[in-house]
DNA sequence: CGATATCTTGATTATGCTCAACGACAGTGG
DNA sequence: CCACTGTCGTTGAGCATAATCAAGATATCG
């Protein structure tokens, strides 16, 4: 993504506006925390220590979040799209929680905590969404637990692809439409699920033969996505939010 | 536990006040969702459609909430004790994800979300401290994915002990040092970390012939808890939260 | 073009699941 | 008070799924 000398795209006020109408007060707050960037090399870690204290939004690129195990194990916690803030967890946190890893070569905004407490002081309504969008994360994580604890390593790959394929519809609608890019290597998308990156090779292999989906050269083509969603009961946690109780603007 | 009276006692103040002072105008915004209670039986589930639009402060008793999958499978998602909030994570979806099902008898606060308004427009820094707590869920969540995606079964029960201790030590200190009372059946635990009641019966014997602890009739007690803690790289995520950004009172 | 990272496939192994039987225990009703 | 019932926990035998190990094929990147 080319940056805009203007400033005039936010992916973070474009995603919120996805679910609710941002005031230009609220947009003001917003822009405040994408006042610098910088760049970060694919399968770089960002390095939590440069930037203690700091949150990013994402402005482009893929990250994803991970902790290690051991020198031979890891577990991928969570993918970072466009327009997401990252490091949220760590804010209730004095020390980080793993690490975050760059699938791609990606563009960040870094913005310390004391930008929250402008929202949280200044905008009870932003503060609404951003909790909510909290909670959505939270979700996002327990149908991950779902799948992860009790679901076949061929039905995990699939809901894995269901879930992106889900985000990125909302807020990259042009470049998705039953097929999309995936930046991760076979052995991220293992560390995510809980799988080795020999079984999500093999499940890739059976999803094909299945008819159900194609994977090749990092690109997910679907071919019975309705099927596949009812195969597994997958169900899409982003499409709306309930903002009804929201504060006014 | 017995309620008082006079109102004296809430469950969810004495939490926060664990990690902020507390000022009289927020604790009596705080008390506003605890002005009803309802009572419920062990083994039931919490009827979301009774309740809809509400969320819940837990008085006494354990819940957990789950789905299910299918006739024979599940995953339970959390616990939730005394002085938890049950329901923020329905806040963002019009429907609710999951069931609440009571593992004792339980007596919780139901209030509705419209509330939770009068705390984001009038609290910031309450809002900062239930975000922040909301954020603490998620690393609890982030954990319980580390170690059913990647630990091996024995590993996988200690840690949920440890996870529980950890978590009763804050809040009930007086009646956990090293052992508790644990009201889930073993199948419950399995269904929490992926793994059948039978997995979870052998870890435990496993457990307790290698010295780390003794389970009989729902107690917990820990013989070696710090050997356990560094065997299995336990981190307590519950102890203290960074409030040093919060918004001044 | 060479070097490395990634993906595929097959053979073998290990971990945890399924199924089943039994024992301990709590709650219930006669 | 005691048989009856159902839930829960334990143990063992056999099985299934995914892990490990290894080799070769393909793709990516400088």
């Amino acid at each position: 993504m080319v940056m805009n000398s203007e400033q005039d795209e936010s992916c973070l006020v474009c995603r919120l506006r996805y679910y609710i109408d941002i005031s230009d007060r609220d947009e003001r707050l917003l822009r405040k925390l994408e006042e610098n960037q910088i760049s970060i090399a694919a399968k770089a870690d960002l390095n939590a220590q440069d930037n203690i204290d700091s949150l990013f939004v994402v402005k482009s690129g893929w990250l994803y979040s991970y902790v290690d195990l051991d020198e031979t194990s890891r577990q991928v916690l969570r993918i970072h799209y466009p327009g997401d803030v990252v490091g949220l967890t760590d804010v209730a946190m004095q020390e980080s929680f793993g690490t975050v890893k760059a699938a791609t070569k990606a563009v960040l905004c870094p913005f310390p905590k004391k930008h929250l407490d402008d929202i949280f002081t200044q905008s009870p309504r932003l503060t609404a969404l951003i909790f909510s969008l909290g909670m959505l994360e939270q979700v996002v994580l327990m149908d991950r637990l779902k799948i992860i604890g009790r679901m076949s390593a061929v039905d995990r790959v699939a809901h894995f692809l269901l879930e992106i394929h889900a985000r990125l519809k909302i807020h990259a609608p042009k470049d998705v439409d039953g097929e999309f890019d995936i930046p991760l290597t076979q052995e991220a998308i293992g560390d995510a699920i809980g799988l080795t990156n020999v079984s999500v090779s093999n499940a890739l292999t059976q999803l094909e033969f299945d008819g159900y989906l194609r994977c090749n050269k990092r690109r997910v083509t679907f071919r019975e996505m309705e099927k596949l969603k009812e195969k597994i009961n997958f169900k899409d946690r982003y499409f709306k939010i309930d903002t009804k109780w929201f504060p006014d603007a």
